[in-house]
DNA sequence: TAAATCCTACCTACTAGTAGGAAGGCAAAT
DNA sequence: ATTTGCCTTCCTACTAGTAGGTAGGATTTA
């Protein structure tokens, strides 16, 4: 499988995890070389700069981000399964070490160096994450759900902060288990008030 | 004042700001050089190694903080008051750009490429301030301020963890305002299961 | 044959860190 | 009082290694 995938996409994986682990500058041609097997030269092939590089990365991830949102609301109706769901997907990312934080959540904690074409792509999956929890918020509250507090725009800013900070934590603590602790925490918050 | 302070302490200034910009790989030995105007070799007479530099560093903000937190809880024995207080301080670092981001924060996302002796007092302020959000929520609880809906460690590290994500997502959208936004909100829900 | 891919070899700039000396402050010995 | 010597601070000059990036040739694929 992994084989099998081009070289450009054995680059961006690469990358990806080496970019969790330690951010954009983190990371360098000669680390992936040494990684895959491939010459720094032939990297820079593929991709000219390494701001190009990231900026690639940051489009893949997103759009594979985008997707799997998409999927989970095809999958169930139900707004309260649908964030099951996501944050069920981020549990197992980080117990399995696997993507232990979200790309973007990290090169964010960066913005002030990154180049442009890096920080306003950042800049937009914060966008379309918020707009998506948006949604699923107004919706959830509409089924009587989820008992907002605030305007949903802003329930959903604070449900993005709370995954992005219990990922930090977990991180910080070396638990995985952080995680979805505080993120239950932030359920119950969302469907507490009603009793 | 600053022309007053110890060459360390400058160094140690500069050294902060740029790690809250970029992070641990994101700062040089030559930054600091240019921003102080100093020889590079100067720097490694009061720090020999960068390690022992970020160590030192994250020893003084962590004294800085519990003496900060010490004196929010001798100020006022109101812990709704404590919280806003907080929240308060951060809202203005991050307003005037002065300290945009928590530095252990900042750190504790670079956590699996920093040396032991950075991760471990990185590790030890999360744990320092997730104890005094614990007994700071716990007096609420008991005060019938705040409503809790999980253990007061939980509530605290989800606290923490929103503090954290606020500041993240200020940062990502180059909107500080929103730090207060989702802080609020989360008060919100610690205060609001009542009615 | 032509394009895509990967290579060797190289560049300049920068990285953390070191060796060793100059300048000044200070305190004890003369 | 002045000299002696130590200590701190800062310096110039340097190291080995790494950063991102380039030129141009070889090999593979279509």
């Amino acid at each position: 499988m992994n084989s099998m995938a081009s070289t450009s996409d054995k680059i961006l994986d690469i990358a990806q995890s080496l970019i969790v682990a330690g951010g954009y500058n983190g990371f360098s041609y000669a680390d992936i070389s040494a990684a895959i097997g491939i010459r720094k030269a032939s990297i820079h092939h593929h991709f000219p700069t390494k701001a190009e590089l990231v900026a690639v990365l940051v489009d893949r991830y997103r759009q594979q981000a985008e997707a799997g949102l998409k999927f989970l609301q095809e999958r169930s109706s139900d707004p309260s399964e649908q964030l099951q769901s996501y944050l069920g997907f981020w549990e197992k990312c980080i117990r399995d070490a696997s993507l232990p934080v979200c790309v973007c959540a990290m090169l964010a904690s960066e913005m002030q160096m990154l180049p442009e074409e890096v920080a306003s792509r950042v800049r937009t999956h914060f966008q379309s994450l918020a707009a998506w929890l948006t949604s699923l918020l107004k919706e959830g509250a509409e089924q009587d759900l989820f008992r907002l507090s605030r305007r949903p725009e802003d329930e959903a800013q604070a449900l993005m902060a709370s995954v992005h900070g219990a990922m930090l934590s977990a991180r910080a603590f070396g638990d995985p288990a952080l995680f979805i602790t505080i993120a239950n925490a932030q359920i119950a918050k969302l469907q507490a008030p009603a009793r």
